[in-house]
DNA sequence: TAGATTGTTAATCGATTAACAATC
DNA sequence: TAGATTGTTAATCGATTAACAATC
């Protein structure tokens, strides 16, 4: 029997997948300045890396290869970079969880240009339901796994709070959601095909808390 | 002459680091079922890491070591993450851009668990300079620099457009900020013994999307 | 004691960096 | 042509994993 094996494009590891966002951003204001081509070493200064990393990042998404002497196409290196992130296919998304946080999410503007697009949002609060909110239907949270499989939704959001976060993630799992962005400070449990992308600013604290211990109290520093 | 070398403790991976904060919240959720220890096998079962790994990761941080056949006390652990990670040492920040994510973490109760506490806001809107907001103060942004430095305040949190992120980026450096929380989605220089993190949802998003990219749409696949 | 669990040293794996050839 | 810049192959570095000894 023939198999069909997909192939999935060159692996890139995900520390360059995690720069790409900042290369893009990099790009538009370029962009913005009129200029046509960029080096790989110009980047690198810009953001303080390697030559050599940047443009093994640019090379393992470009389509169009640089040019010696010249560098890479400003243009076409935002169109390989959106194109590989797959930021050019709009893809549809629910959220559920209309607080404060949600709510921010649902009326962010800003998601379109990643590619996404939240239909429908969803709560327990029976004040919600049934509501708009900026022009999003509000449902009831029993409707989740429903409304994912009808509308072939493939991403969720939560934005609920840490008790209830597993109980959503369960339901947009069984309505096929693939992709979860979790905002709720829990670690969920999926199935191994079900990414889950956790939004969590205790991981910046913890950095920069980290660093400002080291930089203003070196503990048990030693006289030679 | 004797030299003064600064002792940072055992060095820990930034991997590593990322991973404290998501201990953390396991630890205080056993604390809170009054579970008294774990161990690190049930650890990473819980988050699907190995048990090396765990074990490594909290023996990095833990001044009391764990005890075979027991595991690590819940409560000594949760002290020595806290105590690592400085959350335990009040720091105070200042804030720059009261847009509605500046509001948002103006208002923001949680950041005390981290040791964080926001003791003035800065904001180019006329309406806003001289009044209180959740509590704090808003300023004008000429006096970020003045203001950090008379305060001794070390960390500085950017919510403004990116087009003055870097503007006020200089006045945060030039109070003597040494971490900065970028909110604002452009690279930053600071001199290296500033550090910047950055937050941004792009980041998130782009490896949700990669994700679905690969799982919805496998492009190229081969036949054999 | 036996077994669960820890801590340590060595091996593996993957990402970054270095060296160098290719080309506009 | 010379030089800037690219792409490729090999070496290094660091994080994770494996093997195993120690201990309650």
């Amino acid at each position: 029997m023939i198999k069909h094996i997909p192939y999935t494009g060159p692996v890139i590891s995900l520390q360059a997948l995690q720069r790409m966002p900042a290369y893009l951003y990099y790009l538009h204001s370029l962009q913005e300045e009129g200029v046509d081509s960029i080096s790989a070493s110009k980047t690198a200064d810009h953001f303080g890396l390697t030559e050599i990393q940047v443009r093994k990042d640019f090379a393992a998404v470009s389509t169009t290869p640089g040019k010696p002497k010249y560098g890479f196409s400003v243009e076409a290196l935002i169109n390989s970079i959106e194109t590989y992130l797959g930021f050019c296919n709009t893809k549809e998304a629910i959220l559920v969880g209309v607080g404060s946080l949600g709510e921010a999410l649902l009326h962010y503007e800003g998601f379109t240009h990643f590619g996404l697009n939240i239909v429908a949002a969803f709560d327990n609060d029976p004040a919600l339901i049934g509501t708009m909110l900026h022009q999003k239907p509000v449902l009831s949270s029993a409707k989740i796994s429903d409304t994912a499989r009808r509308m072939n939704v493939h991403i969720g959001i939560i934005a609920v709070p840490r008790q209830q976060a597993q109980l959503v993630c369960d339901q947009l799992v069984a309505g096929g959601v693939k992709a979860i962005w979790n905002f709720a400070p829990i670690h969920l449990s999926v199935p191994d095909d079900v990414l889950v992308q956790n939004e969590n600013m205790a991981v910046s604290l913890a950095i920069l808390s980290k660093h400002l211990e080291e930089t203003l109290n070196p503990t048990g520093g030693e006289k030679l």
